[in-house]
DNA sequence: TGATCGGGTGACAACGTTGTCACACCCCGT
DNA sequence: ACGGGGTGTGACAACGTTGTCACCCGATCA
């Protein structure tokens, strides 16, 4: 700028006004200077401009993961509304690791983003507190806050997506329906498991802990899971699994089990033919449609929420100082086919 | 910093000192500082030290569009390596807008990134020039820079993955290929359609116009333009899909078609039976393998091409200055069966 | 004529760090 | 007692902006 300031023969502080686009600049003076830009190929230098404003344009979004769909549809919601906003967004991938998780926020923190959009891996937020008093604002999606942190949160309807898409299950004249869910420390799969043990309580059923598995999505614990479940005496008829990779790796162990059942040798092993099993999903995935049968999922909404948290993040940068919000997204039933097949053995 | 210092009873600079853990400070003294330290609840203000350092520790990555899983994966590959490298990642969608990813990349250089990830939506990018000689890295992925930019590169073999896709076809009897890829003017594009036109030249097969359609992977659009290869006297027996989203949308379609051909009055429409046509896609994507016949593509690797760009670009960081590398990642085909059935009529 | 006004411009400090250099001090060898 | 070397510490400028305030000058008004 200084360089500018020379060339153009004018003081730096004119410079600065031309950049910003500030009234009081001559015409002449401004065309002169903006010469002076193109030719010395100059660029402000944001660094500068943040340090001495204090606002820096940039927030900070921190997820599970990107290379999963339903976080990089949430990312690229909050991504939309940034730009929108002009800042620019941190993205960070946690992977459930909450020191990673904490190393990312502060490290965010000491870039000075404005504001954080937090997908939280842990359940401690204590090393927040001095941050938010500094007056970083953040706003938790999809998952709570630890205890103690009274800040703004958009989570889904977890409960009650699961509660309709066991009771679906009922409806359909169910009675014995499996739970496959992801680790119970995560507050999502609890609140879903909250949900089918609710819905279970209402139709008068009882909860047998027998058929309830759960823990990270990965398949082969997953098919262990469910060979365990279908060898009992009163193996379930209909599953409900708990997130969008789970429903996946439950169908491939589906299909595994049933591949094998073919030819097992024990007429007592599988006691009911995988095939037949009634699958309702929570998580909507690509494909869900277009498998067979078609998988009836409790859809979410992952843009919606990314969109919802980002958009009330950026009203509180605003100056909107209300009290904290708690926003709670509706879950949305599709059935497709696998939600409705009727018990069977 | 300045309230560490006096609260510690210390000159600034050793506070500074202490901070970064340089030697050369009593350990009372450092004791004392850090008890200050936690006592103010300071943090380091990266945006100064940043101003005064000249490298930011951050670069900038510019894909087409996070919620995509092939950018997602590669995405998650280059915040890997940041990371190691002690990096943050800005990210940003250009959703194959050229003025976006422009306004993305100086935004990114404006903030002083110390280098880019991009993969480029347009093929201009003079824009650039300035910024690469102000000491900006950049490294190309997944598509090559415009002309007249010498500067690294990691592609895919997009031709050879398309050639051995479409000799996979013909080793399988298949005479009439259709070719269904992304718009022309997407480098990646044309290098399949190029592929592909090379492995019917190899193989003595003449080029034909009217089984190529090209375009947004749009659903109305590829059912179409499959529609109208179908009906004609000499219709495909065998299609090569261009990119993920088009293998998905062809199956849809061909699916579609099915179902509406069962019924059709017209004998000529859809000469060939949809359920017969064998497919081979480039690029995978999740539950390929699940689907009715499993679908045998040509696999890139997403992450493979974040991770080379990424370590590429940390290198030339830690001041590797050799020739720009033009790195080209190979493919693998993987035969699951859509892509082995014979010509059927 | 002198006071007032406002547009255009510039000098300067400040933002929060860190690199450079210098200083004070102690221990050692001469 | 003196010089030399090492250790711990601090003063100060600089990074590239922007906010504040002051200045100059021509025009307008009493």
């Amino acid at each position: 700028m200084n360089d500018v300031a020379a060339t153009a023969g004018v003081a730096l502080k004119t410079v600065s006004r031309v950049v910003n686009d500030e009234p009081g600049v001559n015409a002449a003076t401004a065309a002169r200077v903006r010469q002076a830009i193109e030719l010395l190929g100059y660029r402000r230098n944001d660094g500068a401009r943040v340090l001495r404003r204090g606002r820096t344009a940039s927030i900070g979004l921190i997820i599970e993961d990107v290379a999963d769909p339903f976080y990089s549809g949430l990312s690229r919601a909050v991504e939309d509304v940034a730009i929108r906003n002009g800042s620019l967004v941190f993205t960070g991938s946690s992977g459930e690791d909450p020191g990673r998780e904490r190393e990312l926020v502060l490290a965010f923190c000491a870039r000075r983003v404005d504001g954080l959009v937090i997908v939280p891996a842990g359940s401690d937020h204590g090393y927040l507190a001095p941050e938010l008093s500094a007056g970083i604002r953040a706003v938790f999606a999809d998952r709570p806050a630890g205890p103690g942190l009274d800040v703004d949160t958009v989570l889904c309807d977890n409960a009650g997506g699961a509660r309709s898409g066991v009771a679906h299950l009922i409806a359909h004249g169910h009675r014995r329906i499996g739970f496959l869910g992801d680790s119970a420390r995560i507050y999502t799969a609890g609140e879903r498991l909250r949900g089918y043990r609710e819905a279970l309580e209402t139709a008068g059923l009882p909860y047998d802990g027998s058929l309830v598995a759960m823990g990270a999505p990965e398949q082969r614990r997953i098919h262990a899971d469910i060979e365990r479940m279908m060898d009992q005496a009163d193996p379930p008829t209909a599953l409900f699994t708990g997130n969008g990779r789970t429903t996946v790796a439950t169908l491939r162990a589906l299909e595994a089990l049933n591949a094998q059942g073919l030819g097992a040798a024990s007429p007592a092993r599988i006691a009911i033919s995988p095939a037949r099993i009634a699958i309702v999903g929570f998580d909507d995935f690509e494909l869900a449609d277009f498998l067979t049968p078609s998988v009836t999922v409790i859809a979410q909404d992952p843009a919606g929420l990314g969109r919802t948290a980002a958009e009330l993040l950026f009203r509180r940068l605003a100056g909107d100082d209300g009290p904290a919000e708690g926003i709670k997204l509706p879950t949305r039933l599709i059935p497709r086919g696998s939600g409705e097949l009727p018990p069977h053995r």
